[in-house]
DNA sequence: GCAAAAGTGTTGGGAGTACACCCATGA
DNA sequence: TCATGGGTGTACTCCCAACACTTTTGC
């Protein structure tokens, strides 16, 4: 707010805003997001993306941390979170003028099952649907869903958050199921073992293998402390 | 909004909503930002971001719209307008609870001189200072500020955001310019030429020539009509 | 031994860089 | 004719896609 726009809240009737977040895991190699199913109107009985209202001393990021707590019952740090986009058309909620700042987050495969808490309503569900039917989602949650996905997409390529859907510990081949389903493409295991581990700071090799699995052992490796990927790894 | 938090206003106190603008433009082979003086309390005296609060009925890039057009005075539709992110610690404004949404405009350089309106006290400036003394912009509008910079700075890698700075026609010269202005490197004059001229969609030839110019007359172009650029610009 | 999965070597093509060179105009 | 800036040609390098190959396990 700036300028010679005077302060007068009663010219400018009140708004409210709230936090929503896009919450993508794979399970199953299929990418899921997390949907609560509205119980009041508008939009009862319809899926939603999980948020609230953000509350008169927070700050957004820990409102959306708060909202994802609350609906998956994970503790401790968030392995990604990030702002989205706002959305803030006039009639995107038929009671009242609500703008809304979305939330992107990146959780590995099963943090703890969603239960618990306030949130016994909160499933995992595949986005390809969502995505193909807008009609699906309340609100215009179909459209946030939309942008997460893609901006989840365009990161993988020069960030390594891929990281971020995978357990603490991880293989090459588990991160690169993570780009394949993602993408929705198939990469050469060779050259993106071969690229992977020859990008500074991308993966720290924790020195142990994998046992038990078929085929020949897999060695482990952790999140480098890179941010950014040079190069980048590139879409087919 | 959703699920389970029940709609009672009294609740959750008015949040005020606004739009701030990162306008950026290039005057004499320099990046410049669009500042107003602030005439009130708090940071009274101070530059701040052009900006202002969201109207009841107006959806948020029509806000933005609004008060670019305000603050300019230039008529038409904008060169490039988009969201950049939003803005909402508790403490940002002293007076109440006050959350931004920010967006990032690029327009040729000088589309009028800013004058009229109500813009009076409108000024360009250079970026540079701003983003060395966070001090001097009012909020925490020289965050904004950077980040707008950030944003443009790494579209025009991927995208033919470049050339929302320059005229209607234009010359590969000058679209050169801008990005060693905004980048703040030199480009191989040679490459580049051969590198944009060769990215498909990205330019349309006019099939004129400069005249008056000093050298070897340069061909016009106008802006083409790709989204994306394949092969992207490299930073070097 | 055989299948399956991990990891390495090698090669060819395409894009980027550096720089020599030619073209067209004003003074 | 010379200086100035626009535009092209060419060789070198590096990255990446493709695919053959070796290693190490479970069955």
């Amino acid at each position: 707010m700036d300028q010679d726009d005077q302060y007068d809240p009663s010219a400018y009737p009140a708004v409210a805003v709230t936090v929503d977040v896009v919450v993508l895991t794979i399970r199953a190699d299929v990418l899921h997001t997390l949907l609560v199913r509205r119980g009041e109107q508008p939009f009862e009985g319809a899926w939603a993306l999980p948020g609230g209202f953000v509350r008169p001393d927070e700050d957004l990021p820990a409102a959306a941390e708060r909202e994802l707590i609350e609906e998956t019952g994970l503790g401790g740090p968030v392995a990604h979170l990030e702002q989205l986009a706002s959305y803030g058309a006039p009639d995107r909620d038929p009671r009242l003028r609500v703008i809304t700042v979305a939330y992107l987050a990146l959780v590995p495969a099963l943090p703890t099952p969603v239960a618990g808490g306030d949130a016994q309503h909160a499933e995992w569900r595949p986005v390809a649907p969502l995505l193909t039917d807008p009609r699906l989602l309340a609100f215009d949650h179909a459209q946030i869903l939309a942008d997460g996905v893609e901006r989840a997409r365009a990161k993988l390529e020069y960030s390594p958050l891929a990281t971020a859907f995978c357990a603490d510990e991880f293989t090459v081949a588990e991160l690169r199921r993570v780009y394949e389903v993602v993408w929705g493409t198939g990469l050469d295991p060779r050259n993106f073992h071969r690229k992977v581990t020859g990008t500074p700071g991308f993966l720290d090799p924790v020195g142990r293998v994998t046992a038990g699995e078929r085929g020949r052992p897999a060695e482990l490796f952790r999140a480098g402390p890179a941010a950014v990927l040079h190069p980048p790894m590139l879409r087919p």
